[in-house]
DNA sequence: CGAACATTTGACGCGACTCAATAAGCGTGG
DNA sequence: CCACGCTTATTGAGTCGCGTCAAATGTTCG
């Protein structure tokens, strides 16, 4: 996450999500912290005191799937994975979370999805009660939660499309090019596209299963249209090319 | 669509989403229909003025994918399915909407999705300029809009895990008690549900063909849990067992 | 009644899953 | 620096559920 000297804060916001108000974490002492350009301190006043600043290891449960929605966070660096579950074990990852992004936009009472940690992740967090309260005071979070919302909900058509009819090798390069637009928005490195999450993470995401996964990115690999600099990194060579595979043309 | 006397207005609009705006439809000349408890015209002076009245036969385009969201529709009467498209024709049906409910709250400036009348429907539209400008002008339809939407994204993180990870009968089973859910939300007939669409449209919905539903449902009625009582009508012998099939118990 | 369309059923093939083995990463400690 | 163990990823072989293609049956409506 770089500092920007100039604007003195942090800005691994997304810029498309936030494009007005550049805002920072009051509660995260040592460091400034970008939260949410939902919330802006400066223009809302005693919105700070209601976030405490928290930390997960990876691999961390954050909240469960079920459980009373008490939380709201704002993840201000790593990755957080969302999911669902079937009583046997079968699972379903609906999002992975960045920095910038909102848990808990789809919960009313309890949670929707599970959250996870897939890196080491930094958060501010907010009792939903006193989020909720602050929002309907502040008509224009409310109206800024609405598109970021209305966001999620177009991208989760997008998924289902991916799910219903794609095959594994397109869900896989439509992954990645996801990966690459998230990053390019979010002015972090986009073409080596840096995986962070496991590929257990990354079937979970696609309805596929890991051995899938893999044989994907190998099927990819060998139709020249990616390049594995690592398991956590993958080079694009044909942006296009990739983009023709993902839809299937 | 029942009328009710008492309350001087139709009543198909889903309690849960609308618990206490009753509303109707002003541009609606010969009867009061029911747009949307988010939309109240007496709490809202002018809004009436917003909307007209339109009608779809089934089987007509209400709005394309990738246009331009010029629209807001909110459903009087019938069904709309909204879908996404791959450019070989591939099709992912991304919900079903009912009186009630609103199209376009996933789209911003081009439609997410398109929209097809699944059998005839009425509907209010809305220039959708006009009505994000009188949405930030009165609140209260922005809290119910941003709840609208929010409840939306649960669902479709249900139907993700349904696309991801569950087998056709399972998928078949909880599309059927979603049907009876959201019956017994909008108080019609919920047990015989009925099925307003066509195979096609159900495979579209669920990712799998028409002839994989055909056999779903021929298994679920021999496992003995539905009856089809018809092509469009199907008896859920018993809800705790088909709920059981839904979650792969 | 009959044509057009929708649904169901059957036979078969393929893509993704399962199970199993091998290879690659990665941290730890000698 | 390398050896070792543990976790994660890749590759291979075989199976199975769902898609494809084709035919039969049911439904709708002029």
């Amino acid at each position: 996450m770089a500092y920007d000297q100039a604007q003195r804060r942090y800005c691994d916001s997304e810029e498309r999500r936030c494009p007005a108000l550049p805002t920072h974490c009051a509660t995260c002492h040592a460091r400034q912290l970008s939260i949410c350009g939902a919330l802006d301190q400066y223009d809302l006043p005693g919105f700070a005191t209601l976030s405490s600043h928290v930390r997960f290891r990876a691999g961390q449960t954050i909240c469960e799937e079920g459980a009373p929605a008490d939380w709201v966070f704002s993840v201000t660096s790593g990755v957080i994975g969302l999911h669902k579950a079937l009583p046997d074990g079968r699972r379903q990852t609906t999002g992975f979370l960045f920095a910038g992004d909102l848990v808990g936009l789809s919960s009313r009472i309890v949670n929707a999805c599970g959250a996870e940690a897939i890196t080491d992740v930094e958060a501010c967090r907010f009792a939903r009660r006193r989020f909720e309260t602050y929002m309907n005071e502040h008509q224009e979070v409310e109206t800024r939660l609405l598109r970021m919302t209305a966001d999620e909900l177009s991208a989760a058509h997008d998924q289902m499309l991916l799910l219903g009819r794609k095959t594994a090798r397109e869900r896989v390069a439509s992954f990645l090019l996801q990966l690459a637009d998230r990053a390019a928005r979010r002015r972090v490195q986009a073409n080596p596209v840096l995986l962070p999450m496991k590929r257990l993470a990354i079937a979970d995401y696609l309805g596929l299963t890991i051995e899938t996964v893999s044989r994907s990115f190998t099927g990819l690999a060998r139709l020249g249209v990616i390049e594995m600099v690592s398991v956590g990194a993958v080079r694009i060579v044909s942006m296009a090319d990739l983009r023709d595979v993902a839809e299937g043309r």
